[in-house]
DNA sequence: ACCCCATAACGTAAAAATACGCTATAAAAT
DNA sequence: ATTTTATAGCGTATTTTTACGTTATGGGGT
């Protein structure tokens, strides 16, 4: 799973983003200034071949859809952020989360409360 | 503060490392097969043109060292991620982690500790 | 059936990243 | 002093990313 770039990303989030995907949908969603029809076509291009995503085709047109999943996308990079600057500790990273005041002692406990019902419904089973 | 490419990360995280840095710190640091001097040199340079390393010469020595703490880069790195990913929450980004069983309960606890103490310290000034 | 429009694909150009051979030079070894 | 070694820098080659002009074609409108 190669890493994306930065246009490669911004293409990505759309087309994870929307169900039915054209080229189309994709430079509207970009906003302007409207980049031009066959650039964004090139890039979705190499993020086919580099397997990130799909097609079906209609006819002429084209609808994309991922093969990569957001979720598993932003797994393996958090992943190697952590490894690279926290020593692979996720705890380390969120503490300093919180101490960067990015999160705060509310948050924490209503995310203990989240996963205590979680586990709790688990055992239920 | 432009993005870093992977080559460029790998080695600012060698100088980000270390006291003292050498291109030949660097190459050893990587880890084999040992990359040419010249490549690395040429990527330092590219580094220091955009900001990221200065120099000190000491003859035809050039001992390099950060201009951009590593701690900053990270955390504009994370925050572009909460940004794309969990809407600017990080809230939700832990909450992810902690779903995906990457933090259990016990390491949020101590977290939860952690920050309670630095927190009673602060009302003491 | 014919024309227009939107689209994909191709080829390629431009810019950026990655990679390295070579030269000059300073410092160390002899 | 001379030779050897390690270094930075330059120039450039290669690959990848970003960008777009152009062409061909399928589908819709008339």
């Amino acid at each position: 799973m190669k890493r994306l770039t930065k246009v490669e990303e911004q293409i990505m989030q759309v087309i994870w983003k929307s169900e039915r995907c054209l080229v189309r949908d994709i430079i509207d969603s970009l906003g302007d200034p409207k980049t031009p029809h066959s650039t964004i076509s090139s890039v979705v291009r190499i993020l086919e071949k580099k397997g990130y995503v799909g097609h079906k085709a209609y006819g002429r047109t084209y609808e994309y859809f991922p093969l990569i999943a957001k979720e598993d996308y932003f797994k393996q990079t958090i992943k190697g952020l952590v490894k690279d600057y926290f020593g692979g500790s996720v705890q380390r990273l969120v503490s300093f989360l919180a101490k960067e005041n990015e999160l705060d002692m509310s948050e924490l406990s209503e995310i203990i409360q989240e996963i205590d019902k979680i586990e709790k419904e688990e055992q239920d089973d």
